[in-house]
DNA sequence: GTCTATAGCCAGATAGAC
DNA sequence: GTCTATCTGGCTATAGAC
């Protein structure tokens, strides 16, 4: 049975730059603040990750792959629109419950630097709808669903699950919740968003 | 006729802070380059401002007073959920086509220092969703509108509105779009989001 | 591999001439 | 009010003992 003290340096120190690099952001970080919260010092961050900005890379990658396979799987599967709107929603907004800084680290680091999304598309894991395209079209074509642009339609799924997380201290303000209370809204999203997506694109 | 030129240095140094703040946030900026923008010396800034604390204070404030009076306007205004819902999005994307920076920058920042927007909220002329609310519970009665929390609704319309822009670099890769393709789903977004709401909520 | 000490640089802030 | 020059502190990165 391994306690996390059994965990070797290099892990200790990934996992103390995720959390510092995720709330503070790659202008924010501290490399002192890191190696504190690894419980080591400042050299053995450099001895094994060479530098700060290879550091960073090294969690943002991590980063990223923990999203993008996700949505690939739900984009992909055998399912139609509407489940596919229903296990996405309910799934996606549980992950990123535990996940809380991800989505919104993900985004500011991408606009702090827009060139880097270059180098992960490359990936042939890589996000790709042309499946999910093509299935709108079809469901579209039979009546199933009202006509709209797949893209859209991803867009509107993407915002209405990933915004509130990214937002949380402007829309906590503008609806005067506090976090108990914001945390309720935020569970009661598993099953709203889909049905107000579904409401929105189902021919009756 | 007044040129750029006759604007005072403490307008000439609010204008350049707010253009690499926005970019760059609070982190990533430099008083050298918000100096070089404005075309006079490191020393005035400290000048007029103090601090780069204070001088980012002044620019986040700015910022924010854009934003909030317009989403006060429409949601107090006296027409019905319907036409608030299709002004609102085409008005506030048009705005912040005008200001593209702007939510991230918002956002960023009150992530980074949520305390921050306790300041805000004591502002008389902070956003007051009450009767947007009243409203809502209204027209749910009346049968205009499906049964709704008005919170849950502004949640929507704002991430649907504000999302595609914060999120750009990322979405342009998952739908594989370049600048101008992206510029045009934006563009569509105008009445598509107003439809794709309205689908949702309206009874028959 | 891990540590302490320090080099070297760069950013925010200030002093003081004009 | 505006400038140049400079101080001071903090940060990344490395040298070198163990």
């Amino acid at each position: 049975m391994r306690k996390a003290k059994d965990k070797n340096t290099e892990e200790l120190i990934l996992n103390a730059a995720k959390s510092i690099f995720q709330s503070k952001g790659m202008d924010g970080a501290r490399m002192q603040e890191i190696a504190d919260k690894a419980g080591i010092n400042k050299a053995m961050l450099h001895y094994y990750y060479r530098s700060k900005q290879l550091l960073f890379e090294s969690v943002f990658k991590n980063a990223f792959s923990l999203l993008a396979p996700q949505l690939n799987a739900v984009l992909n599967d055998e399912s139609t629109i509407e489940d596919k709107v229903r296990n996405f929603t309910s799934n996606y907004i549980a992950f990123i419950v535990k996940h809380p800084y991800l989505p919104n680290f993900i985004i500011q680091e991408l606009n702090r630097n827009p060139e880097f999304i270059i180098k992960l598309k490359d990936n042939p894991s890589f996000l790709n709808l042309d499946k999910f395209k093509l299935q709108v079209e079809q469901e579209i074509e039979k009546g199933i669903i009202k006509p709209i642009s797949a893209e859209q339609l991803f867009i509107n799924v993407m915002a209405l699950n990933i915004f509130p997380f990214v937002a949380k201290p402007l829309l906590m303000a503008f609806t005067d919740t506090d976090d108990n209370a914001y945390s309720q809204l935020i569970e009661d999203r598993k099953t709203e968003v889909a049905d107000f997506i579904i409401n929105s694109i189902k021919l009756k």
